[in-house]
DNA sequence: ATTGTGTTTTGATGTGGATCAAGTCATTGT
DNA sequence: ACAATGACTTGATCCACATCAAAACACAAT
């Protein structure tokens, strides 16, 4: 949880606006994401190839799917701007948060498994998308060596994400949960260059609690806990982080 | 959970047993796990190359790991036979099973995104690995397109399977959670040719507890519960089902 | 056979967080 | 400006599971 990096590998500029899918070709090569992205120590030319492979940019709004459970698996998608939550839901309804995404960050590896998507990829604000067409990524990454190893890094790094949410779910008691959860955005937030103390939450009371495996309730109750006790700051979605080593020490329950 | 399949991509039969790790050449060409673990399609040629891939074989015994959080990664592992458990541990001890891996599947994912292991894989039964130079795959599957498919498919269905566990942990009941539980070893157990409703648990009640995110009580009475309910029967750790589709109820909570 | 060690079962009691409920606040559309 | 709708807070009560405890059982070493 709390060494969540940066994710996606590829995410590019756009050259100019329209409506809902654009067709003009974009460049990974000026994107101000591409620090965060894309492999490093890459070669001008190979830098061309990838301009080449993401030529999509999508608008999508908040509420709207990127992609749906069910949906066939065509491409990755790279947020530019945005934020994103990723959900799970199964027949009799119940539903499951499996993460919250944000600008630089991949959205699609459930789909490679079965060709097509497990999970619904929902826009928590209105948001921009580079297409990543998945058939192309594969092959052009079996001629750039760095781009398949850095691809390779990136799934992992969401298998190891995946694992502390585990750990988060099946040994963390609330409090914790929620602590981790507030220090994982701050820091999420400080590597791109944002405040690391001050944010607006994207996210309601209830999906935050769906992703902790609790209630909006017991999420509500916990930050007026933490405003209670000098932690925090919050007021609806925003929140001031006052004491950040208070909240490591409930993370770590160095608390009782 | 219920769709879980076999995850890995390669596993080779063995010509002779040695001590701890062999160094002779084994034949994937020649093992019988391989249409459980092989891209499929694959030409002789290309069989070839896979068998000199993997040439490393190593014998776990119980309790011991084939790998432990923090050491250098360089190889992933297939098994051959045997039964693992994966153990995330932070700093305050306390620690979470994340997974448990039967014959056929893939450890060591975790350690591509840090060039280290962050868990632990622990054998519950004395296993023997096929070791996996990851160089090497990576290298060879640049060459091999069906083996680079393949192994993204086999890490986008880890990326799957955490997801359910989250939703597992994150929403559903004890009971539920167990019934789950069950239902995926059986159907694992069954893929493998082994009896679908009658199998030996390899894990103490303690590590099935860790993974469902409850205590080792609560697993013992739950089985007891079961038992009076005639779902299944359990004795030690030999458990049978008696009414699988009970068990499906249980999962989908139709109970209540 | 015997002792030690770890695993499992079962009971009694406690509690963290869920549930139920009511009211407030924010946002959006008209 | 006002109504409608959804998001959030807070209180009262409940319950699923944890915790604490003790005994039974299984397995390995000697």
């Amino acid at each position: 949880m709390s060494n969540h990096r940066v994710t996606p590998i590829i995410a590019v500029e756009e050259s100019q606006t329209l409506d809902t899918v654009s067709r003009l070709k974009v460049a990974c090569s000026n994107c101000n994401l591409r620090e965060l992205c894309m492999p490093i120590g890459i070669t001008n030319s190979e830098m061309d190839r990838l301009d080449e492979l993401v030529y999509f940019r999508r608008k999508i709004k908040r509420g709207e799917a990127v992609y749906r459970s069910g949906e066939p698996f065509e491409a990755l998608y790279a947020i530019r701007t945005g934020f994103f939550k990723t959900r799970l839901t199964v027949q009799d309804g119940r539903d499951q948060v499996t993460g919250f995404s944000m600008a630089g960050e991949l959205l699609g590896l459930d789909g490679i498994s079965s060709d097509s998507h497990t999970v619904d990829a929902v826009a928590l604000e209105d948001s921009e998308v580079c297409m990543i067409p998945y058939s192309q990524l594969e092959s052009l990454s079996t001629e750039i060596p760095s781009l398949l190893t850095h691809f390779h890094k990136v799934m992992s790094r969401e298998i190891v994400r995946e694992n502390s949410v585990m750990m988060l779910l099946g040994t963390m008691r609330a409090e914790e949960r929620l602590a981790a959860f507030l220090l994982n955005l701050s820091q999420r937030m400080h590597s791109r260059g944002y405040a690391a103390l001050e944010f607006h939450l994207r996210m309601t009371r209830e999906e935050i609690g769906s992703y902790l495996g609790m209630k909006l309730e017991t999420v509500s109750r916990l930050f007026s806990r933490f405003q209670a006790d000098a932690l925090i700051e919050v007021e609806q979605k925003y929140v001031r982080i006052r004491d950040i080593d208070g909240l490591k020490a409930i993370y770590a329950h160095h608390t009782h």
